[in-house]
DNA sequence: GCACTAATGCTCGCTTTGAGTATAAGAGGT
DNA sequence: ACCTCTTATACTCAAAGCGAGCATTAGTGC
């Protein structure tokens, strides 16, 4: 409508949030930030000889990491960062988020000090234990702030926080990752709030909130936490993470770590067996402590067969069945 | 790696799907594309003057359409079209499509023309009453293309087929519509797959294969009406299609419509009832032929309460219950 | 042989859900 | 007034799904 031409050429930056299992635990294949100030997810421009998205990723996942890739799927795409204030001749560049999954046993050996627990950066989102008592100053400081921010105009606010948090009666929701974060960022609970801002980053907030990352990646790996928390439950992404042949219980853990919440091992069972989502190899391994258990695989005719071949999970409530 | 820079900056196309019921059909806002041969969505590429990517898909679907969008959410960002080859000087467009609901009566009454049926687009995803036989014809031209492409490599493409359409015994899973266009394009069913090419279009596929778009227009309708399909199940997107107050069973007709499936009236009922997603307003309107019917609203609440509000849904088998 | 750890098999009761019957309440015609 | 048609709404019933737990099996390390 204009009469002059304001159309923006952007950048198109690609970022992966690269996902393995490692030692039992979800682990995300990090980098440092050009600045180095902090760690980020590997990413880079778009450039002429990508011939798809997709593939632009994976070739900076390469080049970055060393790490080669599996499944990719697309996450989200991101418009400008909150903390670049939009001049007029404001710069645009755009990100597009990836996430990947590697198998266990295909990621790099070569360089162990990037891949990082997931739960470092999130650990309010562990609550395979229950809620951990790190969590509780968090939520205090998320109820001062409810109070004051809250005022006369959103009396839900405190509520909110509950059940976002599952406070209370609320049930905790493990899908819920990313609204978390998002909530301790508008309560400026997390340094890159203030960051953002342009403020001087204090350095009280310290474990509490979690290791910080660079600009707004840390807002994508909670997309990709929420992502894979509920697309585990219909489809069979979990077996993408794991080896080629694998125990129930290896599973299971797995199913576990990713949601962050603990399952009932028969009920676990009965779940993978009545979905016909594995097959037994036939061998037995005597690795686990206790009376060997069957190795199985994943049946790969399941992604044909079924409409929804997830695996549902339900938290046991805290207390029962130890 | 390389040492010249190539990085390429990018025009990014904000696309949006716009939907609304009307007269109880799933419809689309349409508008004629820049060359006038297809129709095509509102679409325009992001300026420097858009706050946001959803703000810049806002302010296009307002300008060439006069509708102002409710709720808008992200679908997904398309790479480059297939039918452009990626030549060394190849400017490159990155699409970023988003979904809209419009509710009912807040849709534009200007042109009524350009809300378009959904099922013009997508003959063979209305399943109403059952599988539409209009479809046969295209059911038989797709197992022809198994055949011949499957070969000795993919003796499975038959049964790909099958299960994606629904045939035999596998049940008809609505939430598939992106992957059955996908596989009509690519046994070049639909007229876009010879666009694409840049071979000559025929006319011979007529309205087998519904009413081509734009570019890859359809595929990214095809992508919306899958996302709606899955949302409603779990999500309470279905009311904001809704008018402030309406009855149980327009509700159901809506999510029936969505869907392309028959639901059953009183478990559908019953199961808005126990999800308690509606209060009543009081009134009652007798425009239903029948007994009147008293009029609902949706809980705002819920948004916040429920974990996963969405209207779960379930086939009725085609010959029962009348 | 004993303690410990898992693996695996099976039961039980509650909830969900697919499907159907029965009844109520309006409109419109006769 | 009565009959018919249409839709609204209430209630039943059985099968399947699912949360929780008990019981048994089969290894390892002493």
């Amino acid at each position: 409508m204009s009469g002059y031409d304001d159309i923006s050429r952007a950048t198109v930056e690609l970022t992966a949030v690269i996902i393995a299992m490692r030692d039992g635990e979800p682990c995300v294949l990090a980098v440092d930030a050009p600045d180095r100030s902090a760690l980020a997810l590997p990413s880079g421009p778009l450039q002429s000889g990508h011939r798809t998205l997709q593939a632009g990723v994976r070739s900076w996942a390469e080049k970055q990491t060393g790490q080669r890739l599996g499944y990719v799927e697309q996450l989200y795409t991101f418009g400008d960062r909150p903390g670049q204030a939009s001049s007029a001749a404001h710069h645009r560049t755009i990100s597009i988020a990836y996430l990947a999954l590697v198998r266990s046993g295909d990621d790099a050996a070569s360089d162990t000090r990037s891949w990082r627990r997931w739960y470092t950066f999130f650990p309010w989102e562990d609550h395979r234990s229950g809620r951990p008592p790190a969590s509780d100053p968090l939520l205090r400081r998320l109820d001062q702030w409810a109070r004051k921010s809250g005022g006369s105009s959103d009396p839900d606010c405190r509520e909110r926080v509950g059940l976002t948090f599952g406070v209370g009666d609320t049930p905790w929701d493990e899908e819920r990752a990313l609204e978390r974060y998002e909530m301790l960022y508008e309560a400026d609970l997390v340094p890159e709030a203030a960051f953002d801002r342009g403020d001087a980053v204090q350095a009280t907030h310290s474990n509490l909130a979690g290791v910080p990352m660079f600009s707004d990646h840390r807002r994508i790996l909670a997309t990709a936490i929420s992502r894979i928390r509920a697309k585990i439950k219909y489809r069979p992404v979990l077996f993408e993470l794991m080896p080629p042949s694998f125990t129930l219980l290896q599973l299971q853990k797995t199913a576990e770590a990713l949601s962050g919440i603990s399952l009932h091992k028969q009920n676990f069972r009965r779940l993978i067996a009545q979905q016909a989502l594995v097959e037994e190899t036939g061998e037995l391994t005597a690795d686990t402590g206790g009376r060997p258990a069957k190795l199985v695989r994943f049946r790969k005719e399941v992604t044909l067969e079924r409409p929804a071949p997830g695996v549902r999970l339900k938290a046991t409530r805290p207390g029962a069945c130890p």
